[in-house]
DNA sequence: CGTGAGCTTGAGACAGGTCAAGGGTGGTGG
DNA sequence: CCACCACCCTTGACCTGTCTCAAGCTCACG
């Protein structure tokens, strides 16, 4: 599985991997002990955890949260295929949210040792793990932004484009529609909306003709219109796709 | 200034350089070009902006934000001495939002070339950089859960119970209080608010005698109700504070 | 001594939360 | 097989936190 990525042409590779050039992505990925598959709605870990290993995802999407004391969670991130989960627990030690699976999924394994090797004989390989966490890091910036610069209609459609282009990066999207089989009550904890409002909101972005969600399947149906309203700019990814500007 | 900072015995380190063993410390700094002042409300950098060199923080506050489409801006992160502003300009080439100085600001230069260069031929220089600018994105995962998590009062409280402490850990806080000069409308771009609102709730957090901010000055009063009702754990700082839990 | 930036307060509007009720669907156990 | 339950979606009515608008205050600075 995962020695099979190393041979793809540089135009088939995916999300994040796109960036490598092909002789850092096979010393990455010889880092690799293995792969793992876990069930959907499993705790990954928690925060404060020790963590020993960092998983990249392959298939499936990851959610990481924090609790809030009446009993929400806010999500402070969500993972899409060739993102690091979990990368920071290796200079951190442990984590500060919990990582969740949110559909079954499929992770490839690095024990923090290789890691550790690697990053200290490869300044490349660790440049580039460097670079990922860093994304990590401006995306965080963006939900910051939705959080609090803007209202529920546009916060939604903000991150229904976000998670529409990393999925299309990672090679996980259609032209008009996706897998994303968040509950209402999901988008609630990332928008940091009630989930009934949430509820409120998608029917008028259907009724708006702009997008729809339903079992679990997100339709895009005016992405321009979309990220007008959502101030969507994808500058801060870090990676220009194919075929857009 | 910066060569003085080497020889500082380990128990007066201030920031996050008290991390660092001190041979990685002095070897960080080596690669330092210089000082460079700046005045107050200052735009340091833009997004987008062809960085070369990083920035560490000496001296005074520095701001980093966003623009929102209606004029206003949501603040991203906020950084104190001993902070490196931009260090994600290293590996990312540009930024995706704007540095400007809060105060009058003193700062070590450090030019990306020879960053890159101890970076490739130290690893142990290497990943403390990574490290730091890990603690960034763990801050801004905290601005994330305060944003989306919490209402206004407990988000206000939230957010001076981490600036106090990052203060302080910086060795720039005293007992009770400490310089913050953000005005109301500031402050309405750390939390998502109103300038009027955030009056307002200042106005209640001073009733409660939890906290006052008055001229540039911030007090907090009982840091203990304080943490409480901004749900305050600073385990995402990953450093504990000596004489603190 | 005027002017502007920031702070303060009140009144009214509105976005979003809360409560309550009902419907659909899939899973489980009798 | 059906009954029941749990979970999710949907909608309506009402409540409240926060925003907006408007006015007046203070103070530093020209």
């Amino acid at each position: 599985m995962i020695q099979s990525l190393q041979h793809l042409p540089n135009t088939e590779r995916r999300g994040m991997l796109r960036q490598l050039p092909p002789p850092v992505l096979t010393r990455l990925l010889d880092l690799c002990s293995g792969t793992r598959d876990i069930p959907a709605r499993r705790v990954m870990s928690r925060a404060g955890d020790r963590l020993h290993e960092s998983l990249m995802l392959l298939e499936g999407i990851v959610l990481r949260h924090v609790s809030v004391s009446d009993g929400r969670r806010q999500m402070v991130a969500m993972q899409v295929p060739f993102d690091f989960v979990d990368l920071h627990s290796l200079p951190l030690g442990y984590l500060d949210h919990d990582v969740e699976s949110l559909t079954p999924v499929k992770i490839a394994v690095f024990p923090h040792d290789a890691l550790r090797k690697g990053v200290r004989t490869d300044p490349e390989v660790a440049m580039l793990l460097w670079r990922l966490t860093l994304i990590d890091a401006a995306i965080h910036r963006q939900w910051s932004f939705r959080l609090g610069g803007l209202r529920a209609l546009p916060g939604m459609a903000n991150f229904l484009c976000e998670i529409d282009y990393r999925l299309r990066l990672a090679g996980c999207g259609g032209d008009e529609s996706f897998a994303l089989p968040l509950t209402q009550n999901d988008l609630g904890d990332v928008c940091g909306l009630s989930a009934i409002h949430v509820n409120r909101v998608l029917r008028e972005l259907r009724e708006a003709r702009l997008c729809s969600l339903r079992d679990g399947i997100a339709s895009l149906h005016d992405r321009g219109r979309l990220r007008d309203i959502g101030e969507f700019e994808h500058g801060y990814l870090y990676d220009s796709m194919p075929g857009e500007d």
